[in-house]
RNA sequence: GCCGGCGUAGCUCAAUGGUAGAGCAACCGCCUUGUAAGUGGUAGGUUAUGGGUUCGAUUCCCAUCGUCGGCUCCA
């Protein structure tokens, strides 16, 4: 895997740049007045801000990319200036966005993006055709350099100028730019592979979940099929953690705001939560995070040195306030149940816990089939609480357990929890693409506010210290990024429907149904199609809602009390014994395949 | 929340300023079938909701709700 500075040293990097500069003249050529904000490369391609008399259509992008490919044919060199600052400010004297720019760099304080910088940035220029452009570069030494066959604009989007709500909102173009025609065709058909994988499509298509309209937005319906996959995952879930020296709790969906007055979220936490429901002149909020109640667990009686570490796991409900834009399927949701624990131990205690917490988080993620991590360590925010050298502390300790463990991770600098930093994991999936899903966080903030204390081999009180973790993250998330991973096709112990039984003439539908009775009794989820359609339609049906195995039953297996499996990669084993076929089945199952 | 797109039958999608159409699914038949769609018929829509323009709106305009692509924010 390369790393970010290895892309921002490529060629690939120069040349989207570059096609960002092209897409600018162009989209200059068509307005004039157009004021430009920036357009950096990104991953698998560019993009360019624009400030527009009128909002773009998917013809004017089709505009645009043709006239980009007669300016790339043109071929003009780019050419590279230092100017001053006053140059720069008479060249953009039109152009609000790059002054806004130049005086960030003139400060020092920013650089030529307008990200904050401590080092003075020189002032340079790019020229190319009748374009010039604010920008370090660097770029193609001539626009021939892009392939104009690789070349593809993507779409619109709305930006807010300098990602910041209060500002102007700027039109985005985003495009794509490889090297060679086939790289940008394999990228487009990883484009389209994604959409077909999409766990919204799918969950559609298996009739997973649902959400809807007069229930709410953010509001997720688990259909059975849907709730069969989740029942196996908590199944599975609860096993291992109480294997793992995890005790089950359970704990209400609201709690007085007391409570979260106490925990701080009322403090910090407010914006995300929703409006108090009032019981008999008490105020009480519906929870956004599980904690407060497995601290009073804590506290519910008085611990010992010898009962810590102390772990406490519930699959939590919480419902928090997401801004309608954001919300996204299974992804990102208002309902969502945490796989959430809590440990408490003894500040000794807390290596070990910490290297506990990540293997099994990683031991977790891959009897669900990921297997390629990445570590992000998040640090101390601005707003945060507990004092310096505990913050440093945690973040060494967390830092250690990566590094033991080697995990390869990059720092989050503020990324951190106001009460703690933290470790998130992110998995990669069958095409490649990161979603976070386990974080393991320290907390110095709560077992203060709730004075948690354990009396320690001194005989005198001692304050735990607290790691919250998320391994799965939450349910919902967790399942969309398994849809896709899988792209529906679960393996087997997923699966909602296992066997579908396919009957090719009515006078086979008896011993199907004694087969399935046999199937079901060994524990598989078992269906027959016994309806009238063709053996071929039946076995198109099952196919397209991915059972795994299908077992045909004609006369030859009624005679011979067998099955013929196939499978939903194709595979056509053929006929063998319900034993035999049990075995097979029993024994993927096992192996979690 | 913001910018832009979209909302027609359970699903996928047509069509038009003048009574809304197909395929699949569903239902009722016929066929009794050997590894990804046998066949005939029936039924199904106040064109998201509420206003407005118009002789007439599903189509044009506005608002609301939902949704999609982003931005910002996150499990």
């Amino acid at each position: 895997m390369s790393t970010k500075e290895d892309y921002e040293n490529s060629r690939l990097y120069r040349i989207r740049h570059s096609a960002a500069h092209v897409m600018a003249e162009a989209v200059l050529e068509m307005f004039p007045d157009a004021q430009i904000a920036i357009g950096p490369s990104i991953e698998d391609g560019f993009y360019y801000d624009f400030d527009l008399p009128r909002t773009l259509t998917p013809d004017d992008l089709e505009t645009i990319e043709n006239r980009m490919k007669e300016l790339i044919k043109a071929k003009e060199d780019f050419v590279r200036e230092e100017v001053s600052a006053a140059e720069a400010k008479e060249i953009f004297k039109d152009q609000k966005y790059k002054l806004e720019l130049i005086e960030g760099l003139e400060s020092g304080q920013e650089d030529e993006d307008g990200n904050p910088t401590d080092q003075k940035v020189p002032m340079t220029i790019y020229r190319s055709g009748q374009f010039v452009d604010l920008c370090r570069g660097p770029h193609v030494e001539n626009t021939s350099e892009i392939n104009p066959h690789a070349i593809k604009l993507l779409n619109v989007a709305g930006a807010y100028w300098r990602g910041d709500e209060h500002r102007p909102m700027l039109q985005r173009i985003y495009g794509t730019a490889w090297e060679t025609k086939d790289e940008l065709k394999d990228y487009l058909w990883k484009l389209e592979e994604a959409k077909k994988r999409d766990h919204r499509k799918l969950g559609k298509e298996l009739d997973l979940f649902s959400s809807n309209d007069e229930v709410g937005q953010g509001l997720i319906l688990w259909h059975p099929n849907g709730g069969m996959v989740r029942h196996q995952i908590e199944r599975y879930w609860d096993d291992k953690h109480i294997a793992n020296g995890y005790d089950l709790v359970y704990t209400p969906h609201i709690g007085k705001a007391s409570l979260w007055e106490t925990s701080g979220h009322l403090g910090f936490y407010k914006e995300n939560m929703y409006s108090p429901i009032v019981i008999e002149d008490q105020e009480y909020f519906i929870k956004p995070m599980n904690c407060p109640f497995h601290l009073h667990i804590y506290k519910s009686q008085l611990r010992s040195y010898r009962d810590l570490p102390l772990r406490f796991a519930e699959k939590g409900t919480v419902y928090r306030y997401e801004r309608s834009g954001v919300l996204h399927g299974l992804m990102r949701v208002r309902g969502f149940t945490q796989d959430d624990a809590h440990h408490f131990c003894r500040p000794d205690q807390m290596p070990d816990e910490i290297d506990f917490t990540l293997n099994f988080s990683i031991d977790m993620l891959k009897a669900f089939g990921f297997t390629d991590f990445q570590a992000y360590l998040s640090t101390k925010p601005e707003k945060s609480v507990g004092d310096e050298q505990m913050w440093h502390d945690a973040e060494a300790a967390l830092e250690d357990t990566l590094k033991r463990m080697n995990v390869p991770y990059e720092i989050d600098e503020g990324g951190g929890a106001f009460y703690g930093p933290k470790i998130d994991l992110k998995v990669r999936d069958a095409l490649g693409r990161e979603w976070q899903l386990s974080t393991i966080q320290f907390d110095f903030n709560e077992p203060e506010r709730f004075d948690l204390t354990y009396i320690g081999e001194d005989g005198k009180e001692h304050r735990p210290y607290m790691v919250h973790r998320a391994l799965l993250g939450s349910m919902e998330r967790f399942f969309g990024v398994l849809i896709e991973h899988y792209a529906g096709a679960f393996p087997v112990w997923l699966a909602p429907k296992q066997v579908m039984l396919i009957p090719i003439a009515d006078r086979h539908n008896g011993y199907a149904h004694d087969v399935a009775a046999r199937l079901k009794k060994a524990g598989l989820r078992v269906s027959v199609d016994d309806g009238s359609d063709r053996m071929n339609a039946k076995i198109r049906n099952a196919q397209k809602q991915k059972y795994p195995y299908m077992l045909v039953i004609g006369d030859r297996e009624m005679e011979d009390k067998q099955v013929a499996l196939r499978r939903r990669n194709g595979d056509n084993p053929g006929a063998m014994s319900v034993d035999d076929f049990l075995a097979i089945a029993l024994d993927e199952i096992e192996r979690k395949v």
